[in-house]
DNA sequence: ATGAAAGCGCTAACAC
DNA sequence: GTGTTAGCGCTTTCAT
């Protein structure tokens, strides 16, 4: 058997209850038996146990994520933010992953009944009214991630914000026929990326009729509730679509997401025409791809973001009663070579 | 507070003792109790409280994995398949991400003595003897992955097969000026790599001589224990190596993993060469990139592997003196453009 | 078949 | 300051 607080105690010749308070360096212990309880525990490589403190404690140091694995780096990057929040603070992460809406409701369903979390992290996913009130009910602290809803702490990326930057960008370049490809517009970051490509056209007073937006709704595949529409496919599709132009073809678009860019990028290949000289691309996201592709994109801070969720969240484990944040954090333009250089000299600001 | 085993008992005017029997569909008790109980469950919506159930039984049913984070595609691909298994048997998964070496030791230590974990997957961290023995001593089931210790169950690729198979396809395809460039060769896999490219050229009959060997050891850079070389510095740095042999630099190399491939293949690009006229790669692991640069490449089936290890591992914990298993995992030639077609038609098998 | 009671290993309130 | 004890919510004998 490993060994207790009971062997600790005997061997340090104390009762249990000061063994655990050194364990917990609370109230005054003398410094002498402090140390001498902290010799036997390090003698006998003493470490509590995890589920009898939890218990007694009614915390288990132990929060959940439930991230949707689809897009690789983005969801890596933020699993290493939210680890390295939640390991300095001594708390542990279990993971969720999410592949369909059906075993996302089990994983919340589970999160909040097993009362094996203090807490959950939940990224990109929509939250349902129904969980909503078992999140208070339950009153297990709960932040978002990359997603909204009024009644929970969150933390997102300026998706309008960031669009309108990289439109902008393209529009300063010199383009003025502008398209945009998005994801699924019932899905809150591909409406805020939309609206954002809008303004900046409607600020440099781009008519609406030569800006083309493909919606990847109208393309094939299902569009349940756990898809967003950023895919290859959708990007290499909504591209032909664009291509398919003759003449009035965009020579600048915005693709709401990297992995559709990279899609995109594909059709724009094989169609014989080039990047950026015939047109050019800015992506959004900055997944790991993009670099090696050389794709002009907005990159969002997934690592600071994870950690800044987890951070939150352990905060509110401490203080329930903590006021609420939705705290907004910003995209930054990164140029490669998807867009090259100005087209019309004048323009550039 | 959140409602208790008694509460159910007492609702259904029964003992705990029953109720619990019913949530662990043991013995035999009388189907009308159960419905009865059952029933009352279900109004409550009750589910036992995990750490109180994993005080009393002794288990937790969850398991860690200890996983780095290095190469993206890869390990998000293992723990997809460890999630799965694990979920399917009603675990959960607590993440440790290793940064470096003293996460890792700080992760292990963690696992082994907070009895938080039934069991652990270790991914492709070599295991010291200090804690071999502790994961002996504890009797904390431990399952390796991309990795090999005889005293412990693991699931390996078959890293020298694959090898083999990789320079056998470019052998086929008539080069006979072959390269090899690999990771460290203290790392296990990378050897392993390195002694089927060996087989395949012995067997082919091509002369060591024109064997061009280059290991990333001599690069710069350090080489940490977490560091197995497998990054784009060192393949594009051995590939100008490569290209500087004129007059005898090689047709064909077989990279010793994608990334660093892709940093290869960007400096043959930038030598002017192309691919695969000039020269044909195969790379190993099939990353996400490698079907979007089009790269011949062994595939290592890592979900399988996550899966196989997490199902081994929870085997492992109901019956601990299961016997050893090692079990090795076959790669499969992923045949794309970076090969190109044969060289000298009659070498053709 | 089922109720009662003794733990599981710890924390925290209560004594002194 | 420090020992003692009553839980925390469950599983599991041991009776019956």
């Amino acid at each position: 058997m490993a060994v207790t607080i009971y062997e600790v105690a005997k061997k340090a010749g104390v009762g249990i209850g000061t063994v655990s308070r050194v364990l917990n360096n609370s109230s005054q212990i003398s410094p002498e038996t402090r140390d001498r309880v902290l010799k036997v525990i390090k003698t006998l490589s003493y470490q509590p146990h995890a589920m009898a403190q939890g218990l007694a404690r009614k915390k288990s140091l132990i929060i959940a994520a439930l991230v949707p694995f689809f897009t690789g780096h983005f969801y890596i990057e933020l699993l290493k933010g939210i680890q390295q929040a939640v390991s300095r603070h001594k708390y542990d992460l279990i993971l969720y992953s999410i592949e369909d809406s059906n075993n996302k409701d089990f994983y919340l369903k589970r999160a909040l009944q097993q009362r094996r979390v203090d807490g959950v992290v939940l990224a990109s996913l929509p939250l349902s009214e129904h969980y909503a009130k078992e999140f208070h009910r339950r009153k297990l602290p709960l932040v978002l991630v990359d997603m909204f809803h009024p009644e929970f702490d969150s933390i997102t990326v300026n998706n309008q914000a960031g669009a309108y930057l990289a439109a902008q960008h393209l529009v300063r370049l010199g383009h003025r026929r502008l398209a945009m490809i998005t994801g699924h517009l019932d899905c809150a970051p591909a409406q805020h990326r939309h609206r954002g490509f809008q303004k900046a056209l409607n600020e440099a007073g781009i008519k609406l009729s030569e800006n083309l937006m493909i919606s990847s709704d109208c393309l094939p595949g299902e569009a349940s509730s756990i898809n967003d529409g950023f895919n290859k496919e959708t990007g290499y599709l909504a591209m032909q679509q664009l291509l398919a132009l003759n003449g009035k073809r965009p020579t600048g678009v915005f693709i709401a997401s990297d992995i559709q860019a990279l899609g995109a990028m594909r059709a724009v290949r094989e169609s014989g025409l080039r990047i950026p000289d015939d047109i050019a691309i800015v992506g959004f996201d900055d997944i790991e791809l993009a670099e090696y592709v050389g794709l002009t994109t907005m990159r969002q801070p997934m690592f600071q973001m994870g950690m800044q969720a987890a951070e939150r969240l352990m905060a509110l484990i401490d203080d329930p009663n903590s006021p609420r944040q939705h705290r907004r954090i910003a995209t930054e333009l990164v140029i490669r070579e998807s867009c090259g250089a100005v087209k019309k000299v004048g323009r550039v600001r």
